[in-house]
DNA sequence: TTTTTACTTTAAAATGGTTCTAAACTACTT
DNA sequence: AAGTAGTTTAGAACCATTTTAAAGTAAAAA
């Protein structure tokens, strides 16, 4: 894997560990998970690895920019490994979360920004819940 | 005050100590506040009430309806008093929230809501960050 | 290559927000 | 007034996350 590579580029380096986790998320597939669920799949990956570091792990590859941590009033954080913009549809009953493409949202109208600060991102959440 | 009633058309049980709450939060003026937030303000209004009765507290007052919580990843809990369906701003840093009306936004574009679920609202956060 | 340095990992403890427990209390009903 | 269902409370428990501090490792310097 060129993870290790991708690493560095984030400016990260790339420890054991960090490749690990690096070759579970980023994958090219897309996914919200937690740091238990990460726990998990490393161990499935025939890894182990503290959760101390796990966090550590996600503290920094959140930092780096690989990945983003997703806005929910959950007690557990939820991180995703899609890093293009993008919303979320969230099943209220579930937790579950499911991506909306930046293209199928459009805000035609935004508030005037407070003085002093920029615009540095806009999260849509789309709460559901079951029909009937 | 009429927060007696408030609380009963609301199907809560007026309790003293939810009538100090009420008439804390349930003033006309809109605020965005954590559990511990509002334990201080009880204690600075002369009164005095255990953290899980704050937290109880909360949660009968969320359920009915008379305040909201706010979708955020720190790791307290936010509350708001603002009931109309309205936005925020969210600064990074602090973490603070400002309102933004409803009419202040608009969305003409939403996504096709996944079979079997109807979409139970939307909640737009712009995140600022400091100019310069 | 060896040495040095800064950074990272780890198990275990600590932290901190929130919920639970179970006993005392209180609002409401009869 | 008596009964009952719901509420409050201190303190314990819970649980996700962070901290601690010692051992390990990657990169830089020599
Ligand atoms: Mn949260
Ligand atoms: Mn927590
Ligand atoms: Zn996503
Ligand atoms: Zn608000």
């Amino acid at each position: 894997m060129d993870n290790k590579i991708k690493l560095r580029n984030a400016g990260l380096r790339p420890t054991k560990q960090r490749i690990i986790i690096a070759d579970i998320l980023l994958n090219g597939f897309n996914r919200h998970f937690t740091a238990e669920n990460l726990q998990n799949e490393i161990s499935i990956s025939g890894n182990k690895m503290s959760i101390a570091t796990v966090y550590n792990c996600l503290k920094k590859f959140k930092n780096a920019g690989l990945i983003k941590q997703v806005e929910s009033y959950t007690d557990t954080a939820i991180f995703d490994t899609n890093n293009i913009s993008h919303h979320h549809f969230l099943n209220e009953e579930t937790g579950e979360l499911i991506d909306i493409n930046n293209n199928e949202i459009n805000l035609v109208k935004l508030p005037d920004i407070p003085k002093g600060f920029i615009n540095s991102g806009v999260d849509v959440i789309i709460k559901l819940k079951k029909n009937n």
